[in-house]
DNA sequence: TTGACAGAAA
DNA sequence: TTTCTGTCAA
């Protein structure tokens, strides 16, 4: 029996909004801890790992352990059904093969329930090892979003380059090259436009921005997000999820090509 | 000679937008009375009626009864061709075979006129019998057309019960089932905002999803819908016209298939 | 008042 | 699928 109270129910609504994109498929994982995915994306290049921890829910019933396989789509489907203030209740009965998605209005006026299929996915949980970053850039999550928008409108690839002056992302294609610096400020109104970055060691890395601008679906999630780098690792592109968690992309660097990569 | 001058012009505007994707050509009939109209759909399974009364536009001269017959869809496109705050006037002179809509701008800077070929069209004018309803149930229009868009996005029929407890709309389709139950509720701050259930017998019955979306077309009319039950008869999804008159859409109930419909 | 976003139409 | 428009928020 599994019982999952969330009172702010537009947030699993932006989680999917975050992750139907880039996965298809994917099983949500329930243990007393909370209720967390990991999945590749469809060409299996990026990772998501989402976690709601238990105490985020209004209410947490988990009695065993349970994996639930589901279509992303018709899961977003039937959650944009939900309106943006309802109370979202996902309930499932051991044993069954099916979930239940509860939606209660504000009034209680309205309560609408919607149940869907699961399906048997395989899934590689993979372990992601603790890592020591060369360099952590925490800024705010539109202007993040933004420089990815934009930079995919001129090339196809960002290199992000971090030293202690601040962060550079740059880009180079067809029409021109774009570089855009965001320099380290704390002296702001709002802890959330401060962009910190913590740096051990100069890194500059390649990623596609196709992936990085499905990762920034995630930006309604929080006001700030994390890109930790290294040089070898893959990057994390991590948005906090208030009180309850994080949704954490990754995605590995692309080997540096030569310049005249247009040229073959 | 015709002559109907209508001040909130953006009234008709909205009453085409919400007919011309249901009919495609279709007779005006005006009198004395009023200005109306009733037309099949073009699948001849739907069936809508207008009526604007007379006493609603600010000047209304109809010497004898005519019936003019539009195509909707060029008419739309001429009424878009007016600013929402425009004053409209129908014109007609006796035996002519054309319209004239004429568009005043507020400050009068602004005056145009279309006009616009009739066309013959064969009408078979419905007596349609006032009918007792088993359940006629009042909220709404948006949450109306939300639960209609909602649900079809998981089927294509919905099945519609009123009870004394309230209203349960439901469906079933490939990847699952819904329902949604809104209950009646007259405490709320504003009339408009209310579900108002009258019941005298409890009643169940399915309609296509589709015809239900193009009825919601008429959602900026009106801040409520009333939707009137009977077994056996075409439901009546109403939406009033502010001072004026009501559109009206009937629609047939499907007859209840067996469960294993999807097993043939 | 303007821009961004989402829904609707082509 | 792409474009356009209407609406909503800043």
């Amino acid at each position: 029996m599994l019982e999952l109270r969330l009172v702010q129910g537009s947030l699993l609504k932006k989680v999917l909004e975050a992750i139907k994109d880039l996965v298809n498929d994917a099983n949500f994982d329930c243990s007393s801890t909370g209720f967390s995915l990991q999945a590749m994306d469809s060409s299996h290049v990026a990772l998501v790992a989402l976690l709601l921890r238990s105490e985020g829910f209004e209410h947490y019933r988990c009695d065993r352990n349970i994996s639930m396989g589901m279509n992303l789509n018709n899961m977003s489907k039937m959650l944009k059904c939900s309106g943006n203030d309802d109370i979202i209740t996902i309930k499932a009965d051991d044993g069954s093969d099916t979930v239940t998605f509860m939606f209660e209005s504000p009034t209680q006026d309205k309560i609408s329930d919607f149940e869907m299929k699961l399906m048997d996915i395989d899934s590689e949980h993979l372990g992601i090892p603790e890592a020591e970053y060369h360099a952590i850039v925490r800024m705010p999550s539109a202007e993040f979003a933004k420089i990815c928008k934009d930079l995919a409108s001129i090339g196809d690839t960002v290199v992000i380059s971090v030293t202690k002056e601040g962060v550079k992302f740059s880009t180079r294609g067809d029409i021109g090259t774009a570089n855009i610096v965001v320099r380290q400020n704390t002296t702001v109104d709002k802890p959330e436009e401060a962009t910190i970055v913590e740096m051990n060691e100069p890194v500059s890395l390649t990623f596609a921005l196709r992936y990085m601008n499905s990762f920034t679906k995630a930006t309604p999630l929080s006001n700030t997000v994390t890109i930790s780098l290294s040089s070898e690792l893959p990057v994390v592109v991590e948005y906090k999820i208030a009180e309850m968690g994080y949704i954490r992309f990754y995605l590995a660097p692309k080997i540096e090509e030569d310049e005249d990569e247009t040229k073959p």
